[in-house]
DNA sequence: AAAGTATGTAAGATATTGCTTAAACACTTA
DNA sequence: TAAGTGTTTAAGCAATATCTTACATACTTT
């Protein structure tokens, strides 16, 4: 989890992660999404998300396709969303305790 | 989001953030739990939490009292939630497609 | 008001991150 | 096998993050 959130943290990379996320992309493809920076630093945002088990590499002659690997991201997900659900139905309990006999409206959950 | 999920991105803000989610915890508590920082460090975790809007602070007298705000997590689990869900049913999809007519289990929702 | 308690801010050291350029590697095609 | 294409690795630099110590602030109690 420490990796993947450590991943996750950088916008580049989350941009990359949209990127291969419904299909393979081929490391120069990705690169050219990103005409601001260079490709070796595009190169190294790879190699960090797929130390963190984020993207999938497959080799193809010259290329590498990366795609996104899901399972990486469970550990994380379930930490943000334990923390997320938790605390907001600790906030729905005060507002029944405050409100008292009100119509239960879960605002909270509508931010999303 | 970007402040959110840099915030998280560090070990000891997760862990505070787990310590402040169904309580409010003072400053000085919060702080005992990690003898091998110092104060001033925690205090400055503390307020990267607060600028990313990660936790609300209560002073009361001389001590100030710190308590997740789910709200802030909003953006970050719905990023996460949908990189994970959109790509595990891609994966879904491939499943069905190379063993054709089979009963669809869903076990990677299962896996939270 | 002075001393005590709880906490934050400032300044600076060190570690980590993200970028760049130059070079290397790996595969493909002429 | 030589040149071309796609990509990564290496080395170094600048920016950022995290920690520490010293100090400041703000309440509380005597």
């Amino acid at each position: 989890m420490d990796d993947a959130l450590r991943a996750v943290a950088d916008p580049t990379r989350r941009a990359i992660l949209v990127l291969v996320r419904d299909r393979e992309v081929s490391a120069g493809e990705i690169a050219e999404r990103f005409p601001e920076i260079s490709r070796p630093a595009v190169s190294q945002h790879l190699r960090t998300l797929a130390a963190a088990r984020l993207v999938d590499v497959r080799r193809a002659g010259n290329r590498r396709f990366y795609r996104l690997r899901p399972e990486g991201l469970a550990e994380a997900v379930t930490f943000l969303e334990t923390m997320w659900s938790a605390s907001l139905s600790r906030l729905q309990h005060e507002a029944e305790q405050e409100e008292h006999a009100h119509t239960g409206d879960q605002d909270a959950k509508g931010s999303l």
